[in-house]
DNA sequence: GAGCACTGC
C-alpha cells in the first residue's frame, strides 16, 4: 500500500475547512438564522412555545443548536428532539453533527429502536416519539432533559399525541406540583365505576397536587407545528404563544379541473400524457392509493406509450410503494436517462417519507387510502377517502423544492374548499389497547378523564380496558397487575404478543412463541409479485404446514437460521448478507421484513430473559404450542357455520379466511386468528394466520373453546380461566367452575373439546355453570 | 381463490 504523502493529507485538511466554511454559510442563510435571538428569548420566556415552521426554514436542525448555545444544557442536561420517523431523527443528527464539527454520538446524537448512537456526553439528542415514550417509562420525569422539542406534531400520531398529554403533565410536575418520587399519580378509578357510570366527567383526570421537590428543574417544552393546526396546540397548552418562522420554498402554481371526474385513474392517466407533451422538463409525480392501482396505471402508460410520436416515447414509469422490496424503492432515486421524463407512481410513501429530488409537477387526485378501526366490531379497515386540506397542500408542495413547480388537482376547487381542514389523528382511529398499557404503566390510572389533544370516543377507550383485562394485564380496580400487567407494559409489542409470551413461557414453548411474535409484528415477510404468482407459491410451499400459518411462519425462521448458520461459519458477515438476501429472492421472501423480524426477535428475546421467564423450547410438539396459542389468542377465536363461513367469537362478526392463509382450503372447525381486517366496504373479512384447532387431546390440559349463543361469552378454556365478555373471569378448575355473569342472564354455552372437536354443552345460569352433556 | 396506505416501540 502506498505511504500517504503530506501533499494528500493538507490536501484533505484544505478540503474539510472548505466543507466547514460552506456549512456556515448555509446556516447563515437560513432563514432561522436572523431570529435566532428573539427566538431564545421567547423560550426563555414561555415554558411551552408553538413554532409554526414551513418547510425549509431550518427549524430542526438549527433550534437545538441555539438554545445549546444560549446555555440549556448546562450542568449536564439534554435537549431532546423527537421525529415521527427513523429516518428523519438519523439523517437530521448526522447533518447537526457535521455543522457542529462534533462525531456522531458524542455532543450531537440520535436514538431509534435498534440504534443508539448516545452516551453520555450527548446534549443534543435526536429520537423517534415513541422511543421517549418508552424512557419515560423508566424515568417518568424525564429528568435529563431541560427542553423536549416535538417536532412534525401536526402529523398527530398516536405517539405524539400520548406524548403531549404526557409532557404537559411531566412539565406541571416538575415546576408547581411536583410528585414524590413514586412516579405520577394521577388519581385512581375503579374498574367497575370506570366502566358502569355513564355519567363520568372529566374532572377526574387532574392528579393530586404534591409537595414540591426541588430535585426537577423546570422542563421547557417547544412545540413545532405546520400552520393549520397550531391554534389547536396553543389552545392546548393553555393559549400557548405561537411564532412563525419564514421557509424556503419556491412557489407552485396549482391547477384544478372544471367539472368533477368520474374515474380519477383514466384523468391522471391524461394529466401525464398532457404534461408530458405540453410541458418543459422536469418529472412527474403522481399519489395514487395503492399497489394496485400503480400497477394498473403502469400498465395502461405502457399500453398508450406506442401510440405516441417517436420524440415523445421517452418516459420512464418508476412504481414505489412501501411493500416494494428496497432496491426496486431506490429506482425512485436514479436521474432518468438523459432526454427522458421520469414518472413516479407513489403511495403516501412520497408525501413525507421518501423526498424524491427533481419534481417539477405533482399529480392529486385526491384520495387515499386510509385505516380505520371500528371498536364495536374489533375490526380494522382499510378504505379509500379523500384526502385533507392539509394533506393535500403537503402533495403540492412536493413541487417546489428545487424550483416553482406546478400540481395539478384532479378536482374542482369548490371541492377542496369541502374538504376537512386536517387529517383525523391516528388516535381516533385506532385500538387503543397498547396505548392505554402504557400510560397505566407511567402512573395514568384514570384513562377517560386523561387530558388527551383529542379524546377518544369513550367506546373506544371501554373496549380497549376490557380486552386488557380479559389478557389479565389490569386487576378489577383497572390497575396494572403484578407482574402480568407490567411485564405485558414492558415489552414493545401488541398486548396479545405480550401475554402470549409469558404464557409460552408456562407452556414451554417460549422459543417457538418468540419467533411467532417477532414475525407476526412486521409486514408480511411473503412476497409475491402479480406476475409471478405462481412461482411465489411453488417457492413457499415448502415452508407452509398443515398445522397453520403461525407454524409454516416458525418453518421460513428456522429455514433462514439454518441457512445463515451455516453460511457465516464459512464466509464473511458482508458476503453472508449478500447471498442471505439472494435465498430471500430465491424463495419469494421479503428480505427487508425479515431481517426486521430478527431485530425484534432479538430485542425480546432480551427483554424475556430480563424478566426471568423460562426461555425453552417444545422442540416439535407442536400440540403443545398450538395449546399455548389457542390460550394466548382466545380473543381471536372463529368457529366454522353450517355454509362454511365464520363466526368472530368475540364479535359475532361473520368472517372468512383470507386466501393466503394454508388454512384457506382446510376450513377447520375452530380457528385462532391474527387479524380481522374490511377491505373496501364489501362484506369481506381477512382472516390472516390461523391456526388450525388442534385435533388430538391431552387430557391433563384440556384446551377448549367457549362460545356462548348470543355472542355474549368467549373465551378459550384451558384449564385455567374462562373469560367472559359482560362480566368477566373467574377461576376455575375443569370440575368446577364458578363464572361470574353481571347480567344475570341464561346463557347458552358451547363448549369446542379439543380431544376430537366435538360439541359438549353447558348451561350458564348466574353464577353457576352446570354441565348438560 | 383475494389483495394490504403509512409510521413506531
Amino acid at each position: 500500500m502506498p505511504a500517504v504523502h503530506r501533499g494528500n493529507f493538507s490536501n484533505r485538511q484544505t478540503q474539510f475547512s472548505a466543507r466547514r466554511q460552506k456549512i456556515m454559510q448555509q446556516r447563515k442563510s437560513l432563514p432561522i438564522a436572523s431570529v435566532e435571538k428573539r427566538l431564545v428569548e421567547e423560550v426563555r420566556k414561555n415554558d411551552v412555545l408553538i413554532i409554526v415552521g414551513e418547510t425549509g426554514s431550518g427549524k430542526t436542525t438549527q433550534i437545538p443548536q441555539f438554545l445549546f448555545d444560549a446555555g440549556f444544557c448546562r450542568d449536564g442536561r439534554v435537549i431532546g428532539i423527537t421525529q415521527p420517523r427513523r429516518v428523519a431523527a438519523v439523517t437530521v443528527a448526522k447533518r447537526v453533527a457535521e455543522e457542529c464539527g462534533v462525531e456522531l454520538g458524542q455532543k450531537v446524537g440520535y436514538s431509534v429502536r435498534f440504534d443508539d448512537t448516545t452516551c453520555g456526553s450527548t446534549r443534543i439528542k435526536y429520537m423517534t416519539d415513541g422511543l421517549l415514550l418508552r424512557e419515560a417509562l423508566l424515568d417518568p420525569y424525564l429528568s435529563k432533559y431541560s427542553v423536549i422539542i416535538v417536532d412534525e406534531a401536526h402529523e398527530r400520531t398516536v405517539h405524539t399525541d400520548v406524548l403531549m398529554g404526557l409532557l404537559k403533565k411531566v412539565q406541571l410536575a416538575r415546576s408547581s406540583s411536583v410528585g414524590d418520587g413514586q412516579g405520577l399519580n394521577f388519581g385512581k378509578k375503579n374498574l367497575k365505576k370506570v366502566m358502569m357510570s355513564e355519567k363520568e366527567n372529566d374532572q377526574s383526570g387532574r392528579f393530586h397536587k404534591m409537595p414540591r421537590h426541588e430535585k426537577y428543574a423546570p422542563l421547557k417544552l417547544i412545540i413545532m407545528s405546520a400552520s393549520l393546526d397550531a391554534r389547536a396546540f396553543s389552545e392546548y397548552f393553555g393559549g400557548a404563544k405561537a411564532v412563525h418562522i419564514q421557509g424556503r420554498q419556491f412557489p407552485v402554481d396549482i391547477f384544478y379541473t372544471r367539472i368533477a371526474e368520474t374515474d380519477y385513474l383514466d384523468a391522471s392517466l391524461i394529466t401525464i400524457f398532457q404534461i408530458h407533451l405540453e410541458e418543459g422538463p422536469g418529472d412527474i409525480l403522481v399519489f395514487l392509493t395503492g399497489q394496485e392501482e400503480i400497477e394498473s396505471v403502469e400498465r395502461l402508460i405502457n399500453e398508450k406509450l406506442p401510440q405516441l410520436p417517436q420524440e415523445n416515447k421517452k418516459l420512464l414509469i418508476v412504481p414505489i410503494f412501501a411493500a416494494l422490496p428496497s432496491e426496486q424503492q431506490m429506482r425512485v432515486f436514479a436521474p432518468a436517462p438523459s432526454g427522458f421524463r421520469k414518472v413516479i407512481l407513489a403511495t403516501n410513501i412520497a408525501e413525507t417519507s421518501v423526498t424524491i429530488p427533481g419534481i417539477k409537477y405533482v399529480i392529486d387526485p385526491g384520495f387515499v387510502k386510509a385505516r380505520s378501526y371500528d371498536p364495536g366490531k374489533g375490526m380494522e379497515s382499510l378504505i379509500i377517502v379523500p384526502t385533507s386540506k392539509s394533506q393535500a397542500l403537503q402533495r403540492s408542495g412536493r413541487a417546489g423544492r428545487e424550483g416553482p413547480g406546478k400540481c395539478f388537482r384532479l378536482y374542482p376547487e369548490k371541492e377542496f374548499e369541502k374538504l376537512e381542514d386536517s387529517t383525523m389523528p391516528e388516535i381516533m382511529r385506532c385500538n387503543l389497547s397498547n396505548v392505554i398499557l402504557q400510560l397505566k404503566a407511567l402512573g395514568v390510572d384514570d384513562i377517560l378523564g386523561f387530558d388527551f389533544i383529542e379524546k377518544p370516543s369513550r367506546a373506544a377507550i371501554i373496549k380497549s380496558l376490557e380486552e386488557l383485562f380479559l389478557l389479565g394485564a389490569l386487576t378489577d380496580e383497572c390497575l396494572l397487575s403484578d407482574p402480568v400487567g407490567h411485564q405485558m407494559a414492558r415489552l414493545p409489542l401488541d398486548p396479545i404478543y405480550s401475554k402470549a409470551l409469558i404464557l409460552a413461557s408456562e407452556f414451554n414453548c417460549l422459543e417457538e412463541m418468540l419467533i411467532t411474535v417477532a414475525l407476526l409484528s412486521v409486514e408480511s415477510i411473503f412476497y409475491s409479485p402479480r406476475d409471478k404468482l405462481e412461482e411465489a407459491r411453488t417457492a413457499t410451499k415448502c415452508f407452509s404446514s398443515p398445522e397453520g400459518d403461525h407454524i409454516t411462519l416458525i418453518n421460513v425462521y428456522r429455514a433462514s437460521n439454518d441457512f445463515l448458520e451455516k453460511r457465516s461459519m464459512e464466509m464473511g458477515i458482508a458476503k453472508t448478507e449478500k447471498v442471505f438476501r439472494k435465498w430471500c429472492k430465491d424463495n419469494y421472501i421479503n428480505s427487508r421484513s425479515l431481517r426486521h423480524a430478527r431485530d425484534i426477535h432479538k430485542q425480546i428475546k432480551g427483554h424475556v430473559e430480563q424478566m426471568g421467564l423460562n426461555l425453552s423450547s417444545c422442540g416439535d410438539d407442536m400440540l403443545q404450542f398450538r395449546r399455548c396459542l389457542a390460550a394466548s389468542f382466545f380473543l381471536n377465536a372463529a368457529v366454522k357455520q353450517p355454509e362454511g363461513t365464520y363466526r368472530a367469537l368475540a364479535s359475532g362478526q361473520v368472517v372468512q379466511i383470507h386466501p393466503s392463509s394454508v388454512l384457506f382450503r382446510k376450513k377447520p372447525e375452530c380457528v385462532i386468528f391474527n387479524e380481522l381486517v374490511q377491505t373496501n366496504n364489501k362484506i369481506k373479512f381477512v382472516v390472516v394466520p390461523l391456526n388450525r384447532w388442534p385435533d388430538t387431546g391431552n387430557d391433563n390440559a384440556p384446551n377448549a373453546m367457549l362460545a356462548s349463543e348470543n355472542n355474549n361469552g368467549w373465551g378459550v378454556y384451558d384449564g385455567f380461566s374462562i373469560a367472559l365478555r359482560n362480566k368477566l373471569e373467574t377461576s376455575c378448575s375443569p370440575e368446577k367452575m364458578n363464572v361470574a355473569v353481571g347480567d344475570g342472564r341464561r346463557h347458552q354455552v358451547t363448549v369446542f373439546s379439543l380431544d376430537n372437536e366435538k360439541e359438549i354443552g353447558w348451561t350458564l345460569e348466574n353464577d353457576n355453570m352446570a354441565n348438560n352433556a
